[in-house]
DNA sequence: TACCGTAATATACATCAGGGAATAACGCTA
DNA sequence: TAGCGTTATTCCCTGATGTATATTACGGTA
Protein backbone atom coordinates (compact mmCIF):
# COMPACT_ATOMS: atom_id res chain seq x y z
CA UNK A 1 0.00 0.00 0.00
CA UNK A 2 2.74 2.10 -0.24
CA UNK A 3 3.33 5.21 -2.10
CA UNK A 4 5.51 5.27 -4.84
CA UNK A 5 7.18 7.76 -6.53
CA UNK A 6 6.78 9.55 -9.92
CA UNK A 7 9.96 8.32 -11.31
CA UNK A 8 8.86 4.06 -10.23
CA UNK A 9 11.43 3.76 -8.44
CA UNK A 10 11.21 2.60 -4.93
CA UNK A 11 11.09 5.14 -2.40
CA UNK A 12 14.43 5.06 -0.49
CA UNK A 13 15.89 6.14 2.89
CA UNK A 14 18.37 9.43 2.02
CA UNK A 15 21.08 7.74 4.23
CA UNK A 16 24.88 9.27 2.99
CA UNK A 17 26.48 6.28 1.41
CA UNK A 18 26.39 4.92 -1.78
CA UNK A 19 23.26 4.12 -3.41
CA UNK A 20 21.73 3.22 -6.83
CA UNK A 21 19.04 2.18 -9.04
CA UNK A 22 19.13 -1.32 -10.96
CA UNK A 23 16.83 -2.32 -13.90
CA UNK A 24 16.99 -4.36 -17.16
CA UNK A 25 17.05 -2.74 -20.32
CA UNK A 26 15.25 -4.22 -23.61
CA UNK A 27 15.12 -2.92 -26.73
CA UNK A 28 13.27 -0.14 -26.43
CA UNK A 29 15.01 1.29 -23.17
CA UNK A 30 13.87 0.17 -19.63
CA UNK A 31 12.33 -3.20 -19.66
CA UNK A 32 12.01 -3.86 -15.58
CA UNK A 33 12.22 -2.00 -13.05
CA UNK A 34 11.51 -1.73 -9.47
CA UNK A 35 7.59 0.16 -10.32
CA UNK A 36 7.23 -2.11 -13.21
CA UNK A 37 7.85 -5.41 -11.16
CA UNK A 38 5.56 -4.14 -8.22
CA UNK A 39 2.93 -3.29 -11.17
CA UNK A 40 3.29 -6.59 -12.35
CA UNK A 41 2.56 -7.68 -8.72
CA UNK A 42 -0.41 -5.40 -7.82
CA UNK A 43 -2.06 -6.95 -11.00
CA UNK A 44 -1.40 -10.53 -9.98
CA UNK A 45 -3.39 -9.37 -6.35
CA UNK A 46 -6.01 -7.57 -7.95
CA UNK A 47 -6.94 -8.85 -11.74
CA UNK A 48 -7.09 -5.44 -12.81
CA UNK A 49 -5.01 -2.85 -14.00
CA UNK A 50 -7.35 0.35 -12.59
CA UNK A 51 -7.28 -1.33 -9.47
CA UNK A 52 -3.37 -1.60 -9.90
CA UNK A 53 -2.34 1.35 -10.55
CA UNK A 54 -5.02 3.33 -7.67
CA UNK A 55 -3.34 1.03 -5.12
CA UNK A 56 0.22 2.61 -6.05
CA UNK A 57 -1.12 6.22 -6.76
CA UNK A 58 0.05 5.55 -10.17
CA UNK A 59 -2.50 6.82 -13.51
CA UNK A 60 -3.86 4.66 -15.31
CA UNK A 61 -2.28 5.77 -18.55
CA UNK A 62 0.88 5.65 -16.42
CA UNK A 63 0.36 1.85 -15.76
CA UNK A 64 -0.76 1.09 -19.47
CA UNK A 65 2.18 2.43 -20.78
CA UNK A 66 4.21 0.75 -18.82
CA UNK A 67 2.50 -2.66 -19.50
CA UNK A 68 2.21 -2.28 -23.11
CA UNK A 69 5.88 -1.42 -23.02
CA UNK A 70 6.66 -4.99 -21.18
CA UNK A 71 4.38 -6.67 -23.34
CA UNK A 72 5.99 -5.16 -26.84
CA UNK A 73 9.74 -6.23 -25.23
CA UNK A 74 8.96 -9.98 -23.93
CA UNK A 75 8.89 -12.87 -26.04
CA UNK A 76 6.10 -13.50 -24.65
CA UNK A 77 3.10 -11.09 -22.73
CA UNK A 78 3.79 -10.23 -19.13
CA UNK A 79 0.50 -9.12 -18.75
CA UNK A 80 -2.79 -10.61 -20.78
CA UNK A 81 -5.87 -8.86 -20.55
CA UNK A 82 -9.65 -8.34 -21.70
CA UNK A 83 -11.95 -6.09 -22.11
CA UNK A 84 -15.64 -6.70 -21.28
CA UNK A 85 -17.05 -9.75 -19.68
CA UNK A 86 -17.88 -10.31 -16.60
CA UNK A 87 -17.23 -7.49 -14.24
CA UNK A 88 -16.19 -5.51 -17.00
CA UNK A 89 -12.89 -7.20 -18.04
CA UNK A 90 -9.75 -7.51 -16.33
CA UNK A 91 -5.96 -8.52 -16.62
CA UNK A 92 -3.85 -12.06 -15.37
CA UNK A 93 -0.24 -11.98 -14.89
CA UNK A 94 0.81 -14.90 -17.33
CA UNK A 95 3.75 -16.94 -16.53
CA UNK A 96 6.49 -15.53 -18.37
CA UNK A 97 5.01 -12.02 -16.07
CA UNK A 98 5.73 -14.70 -13.00
CA UNK A 99 9.21 -15.72 -14.05
CA UNK A 100 10.40 -11.64 -14.86
CA UNK A 101 9.22 -10.94 -11.34
CA UNK A 102 11.09 -13.43 -9.40
CA UNK A 103 13.96 -12.77 -11.95
CA UNK A 104 13.77 -9.05 -11.46
CA UNK A 105 13.63 -9.44 -7.39
CA UNK A 106 16.86 -11.80 -7.37
CA UNK A 107 18.80 -8.92 -9.50
CA UNK A 108 17.48 -6.63 -7.08
CA UNK A 109 18.12 -8.34 -3.73
CA UNK A 110 22.48 -9.24 -5.03
CA UNK A 111 22.35 -5.12 -5.63
CA UNK A 112 20.97 -4.71 -1.96
CA UNK A 113 23.90 -6.82 -0.52
CA UNK A 114 25.97 -5.38 -3.35
CA UNK A 115 25.57 -2.14 -1.72
CA UNK A 116 25.81 -3.11 1.53
CA UNK A 117 29.49 -4.44 1.11
CA UNK A 118 30.20 -0.97 -0.75
CA UNK A 119 29.23 0.97 2.42
CA UNK A 120 30.94 -0.64 4.54
CA UNK A 121 34.42 0.37 2.49
CA UNK A 122 33.25 4.20 1.18
CA UNK A 123 32.28 5.01 4.97
CA UNK A 124 35.41 4.60 5.93
CA UNK A 125 37.25 6.52 3.50
CA UNK A 126 34.97 9.53 4.49
CA UNK A 127 37.28 11.08 7.32
CA UNK B 1 34.70 15.59 -25.59
CA UNK B 2 32.03 13.17 -25.23
CA UNK B 3 28.53 14.86 -25.15
CA UNK B 4 26.68 14.14 -21.50
CA UNK B 5 23.15 13.57 -21.31
CA UNK B 6 21.47 16.37 -19.34
CA UNK B 7 20.35 14.25 -16.38
CA UNK B 8 24.41 14.38 -15.70
CA UNK B 9 24.37 10.26 -16.32
CA UNK B 10 26.72 8.53 -18.69
CA UNK B 11 25.86 7.75 -22.22
CA UNK B 12 25.22 4.38 -21.67
CA UNK B 13 24.69 1.75 -24.37
CA UNK B 14 21.03 0.22 -24.72
CA UNK B 15 22.27 -3.38 -24.81
CA UNK B 16 19.76 -5.18 -23.09
CA UNK B 17 20.43 -6.74 -19.88
CA UNK B 18 21.17 -5.95 -16.32
CA UNK B 19 21.88 -2.19 -15.90
CA UNK B 20 21.74 0.57 -13.43
CA UNK B 21 23.17 3.85 -11.97
CA UNK B 22 24.92 4.35 -8.93
CA UNK B 23 25.82 7.57 -6.66
CA UNK B 24 26.79 8.29 -3.18
CA UNK B 25 24.49 10.25 -1.63
CA UNK B 26 24.52 12.98 0.97
CA UNK B 27 22.57 15.17 3.69
CA UNK B 28 21.17 16.97 0.88
CA UNK B 29 20.31 14.46 -1.72
CA UNK B 30 23.34 13.04 -4.50
CA UNK B 31 26.49 14.10 -3.44
CA UNK B 32 28.55 11.97 -5.97
CA UNK B 33 27.20 11.21 -9.38
CA UNK B 34 29.10 10.37 -12.37
CA UNK B 35 27.91 13.69 -14.61
CA UNK B 36 29.42 15.47 -10.96
CA UNK B 37 32.40 13.92 -11.13
CA UNK B 38 33.54 14.64 -15.00
CA UNK B 39 32.72 18.03 -14.22
CA UNK B 40 35.09 17.74 -11.35
CA UNK B 41 37.59 16.21 -13.84
CA UNK B 42 36.94 19.12 -16.37
CA UNK B 43 37.35 21.81 -14.01
CA UNK B 44 41.25 20.64 -12.74
CA UNK B 45 41.84 20.28 -16.44
CA UNK B 46 40.57 23.93 -17.51
CA UNK B 47 40.45 25.53 -14.57
CA UNK B 48 37.43 27.29 -15.02
CA UNK B 49 33.78 26.46 -14.43
CA UNK B 50 32.42 28.26 -17.77
CA UNK B 51 35.32 26.28 -20.03
CA UNK B 52 34.03 22.46 -18.03
CA UNK B 53 31.02 23.27 -18.45
CA UNK B 54 30.73 23.96 -22.06
CA UNK B 55 33.32 20.85 -22.59
CA UNK B 56 30.57 18.76 -21.10
CA UNK B 57 27.89 20.91 -23.13
CA UNK B 58 26.54 21.74 -19.76
CA UNK B 59 25.05 25.32 -18.80
CA UNK B 60 27.02 27.29 -16.50
CA UNK B 61 24.13 27.41 -14.14
CA UNK B 62 23.55 24.00 -13.95
CA UNK B 63 27.03 23.45 -13.26
CA UNK B 64 27.28 26.11 -10.76
CA UNK B 65 24.57 24.30 -9.03
CA UNK B 66 26.10 21.16 -9.22
CA UNK B 67 29.84 22.25 -7.69
CA UNK B 68 27.90 24.29 -5.06
CA UNK B 69 25.66 21.25 -3.83
CA UNK B 70 28.77 19.19 -3.57
CA UNK B 71 30.90 21.92 -1.58
CA UNK B 72 27.58 22.27 0.84
CA UNK B 73 28.15 18.35 1.45
CA UNK B 74 31.27 17.86 1.70
CA UNK B 75 33.60 18.36 4.63
CA UNK B 76 35.53 20.27 2.91
CA UNK B 77 35.08 22.07 -0.23
CA UNK B 78 35.86 20.12 -3.86
CA UNK B 79 36.26 23.26 -5.66
CA UNK B 80 37.61 26.31 -4.89
CA UNK B 81 36.60 29.47 -7.03
CA UNK B 82 37.63 32.97 -7.26
CA UNK B 83 36.20 36.13 -9.19
CA UNK B 84 38.33 38.51 -10.44
CA UNK B 85 42.21 38.75 -10.78
CA UNK B 86 44.26 37.12 -13.74
CA UNK B 87 42.47 36.02 -16.32
CA UNK B 88 39.05 37.46 -14.58
CA UNK B 89 39.32 34.71 -11.81
CA UNK B 90 39.04 30.50 -12.08
CA UNK B 91 38.49 27.83 -9.86
CA UNK B 92 40.59 25.04 -9.23
CA UNK B 93 40.35 21.25 -7.69
CA UNK B 94 41.25 21.31 -4.16
CA UNK B 95 42.95 17.87 -2.62
CA UNK B 96 39.67 16.69 -0.97
CA UNK B 97 37.82 16.76 -4.41
CA UNK B 98 41.01 14.91 -5.74
CA UNK B 99 39.94 12.15 -3.39
CA UNK B 100 36.15 12.15 -4.20
CA UNK B 101 36.73 11.32 -7.55
CA UNK B 102 39.13 8.49 -6.49
CA UNK B 103 36.35 7.37 -4.47
CA UNK B 104 33.76 7.92 -6.90
CA UNK B 105 35.43 6.07 -9.57
CA UNK B 106 36.59 2.86 -7.39
CA UNK B 107 32.56 2.83 -6.83
CA UNK B 108 31.87 2.49 -10.00
CA UNK B 109 33.92 0.50 -11.47
CA UNK B 110 32.98 -2.72 -8.98
CA UNK B 111 29.79 -1.30 -9.73
CA UNK B 112 30.68 -2.24 -13.36
CA UNK B 113 32.23 -5.86 -12.54
CA UNK B 114 28.74 -6.43 -10.65
CA UNK B 115 26.88 -5.57 -13.67
CA UNK B 116 29.02 -7.95 -16.28
CA UNK B 117 28.41 -10.76 -13.16
CA UNK B 118 24.82 -10.80 -13.22
CA UNK B 119 24.61 -10.23 -17.05
CA UNK B 120 26.00 -13.63 -17.00
CA UNK B 121 23.30 -14.89 -14.59
CA UNK B 122 20.30 -13.30 -16.37
CA UNK B 123 21.04 -14.05 -20.00
CA UNK B 124 20.88 -17.38 -19.42
CA UNK B 125 17.51 -17.05 -18.26
CA UNK B 126 15.90 -15.35 -20.78
CA UNK B 127 15.18 -17.91 -22.77
C1' DT C 1 41.80 54.10 -14.29
C1' DA C 2 39.99 51.36 -17.96
C1' DC C 3 39.92 46.72 -19.47
C1' DC C 4 39.31 41.91 -19.30
C1' DG C 5 37.42 37.19 -18.48
C1' DT C 6 35.59 34.80 -15.01
C1' DA C 7 32.36 33.82 -11.01
C1' DA C 8 27.89 34.62 -9.19
C1' DT C 9 23.06 35.52 -9.63
C1' DA C 10 18.39 36.53 -11.40
C1' DT C 11 14.83 36.19 -14.91
C1' DA C 12 12.48 34.43 -18.81
C1' DC C 13 11.80 30.61 -21.92
C1' DA C 14 11.68 25.66 -23.69
C1' DT C 15 11.08 20.97 -23.08
C1' DC C 16 9.04 16.91 -21.50
C1' DA C 17 7.24 13.27 -18.57
C1' DG C 18 3.33 12.29 -16.30
C1' DG C 19 -1.53 13.37 -14.42
C1' DG C 20 -6.36 14.13 -15.23
C1' DA C 21 -10.30 13.84 -17.69
C1' DA C 22 -13.06 12.48 -21.45
C1' DT C 23 -14.55 8.95 -24.73
C1' DA C 24 -15.13 4.68 -27.28
C1' DA C 25 -14.94 -0.36 -27.45
C1' DC C 26 -15.85 -4.55 -25.39
C1' DG C 27 -18.51 -8.61 -23.78
C1' DC C 28 -20.83 -10.77 -19.97
C1' DT C 29 -25.11 -10.32 -17.04
C1' DA C 30 -29.70 -9.36 -15.70
C1' DT D 1 -31.54 -4.88 -24.97
C1' DA D 2 -29.75 -1.92 -21.41
C1' DG D 3 -26.37 -1.65 -17.91
C1' DC D 4 -21.96 -2.29 -15.99
C1' DG D 5 -16.88 -1.94 -15.07
C1' DT D 6 -12.85 -2.51 -17.32
C1' DT D 7 -9.51 -1.88 -21.13
C1' DA D 8 -7.81 1.13 -24.64
C1' DT D 9 -6.97 5.71 -26.53
C1' DT D 10 -6.87 10.64 -27.04
C1' DC D 11 -6.22 15.47 -25.72
C1' DC D 12 -5.04 19.14 -22.62
C1' DC D 13 -2.69 20.89 -18.54
C1' DT D 14 0.71 21.28 -15.13
C1' DG D 15 5.09 20.98 -12.60
C1' DA D 16 9.80 20.19 -12.68
C1' DT D 17 14.16 20.65 -14.76
C1' DG D 18 17.47 22.67 -17.44
C1' DT D 19 18.78 26.17 -21.13
C1' DA D 20 19.49 30.81 -22.66
C1' DT D 21 20.25 35.38 -21.69
C1' DA D 22 21.40 39.37 -19.17
C1' DT D 23 23.52 41.70 -15.33
C1' DT D 24 26.60 42.56 -11.54
C1' DA D 25 30.84 41.73 -8.76
C1' DC D 26 35.47 40.89 -8.67
C1' DG D 27 40.49 41.78 -8.78
C1' DG D 28 44.59 41.41 -11.35
C1' DT D 29 46.95 43.74 -15.63
C1' DA D 30 48.26 47.20 -18.93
Amino acid sequence: MGAIDRNSHEKRKSSPGPSGRIWIEGDEGTFLGYGRVVLLERIREYGSITKAAKSMEMSYRHAWELIDSMNRQADKPLIEAATGGKGGGGARLTDEGERAIKLFWKFYAEFQIFLKEQSKKITLNLN
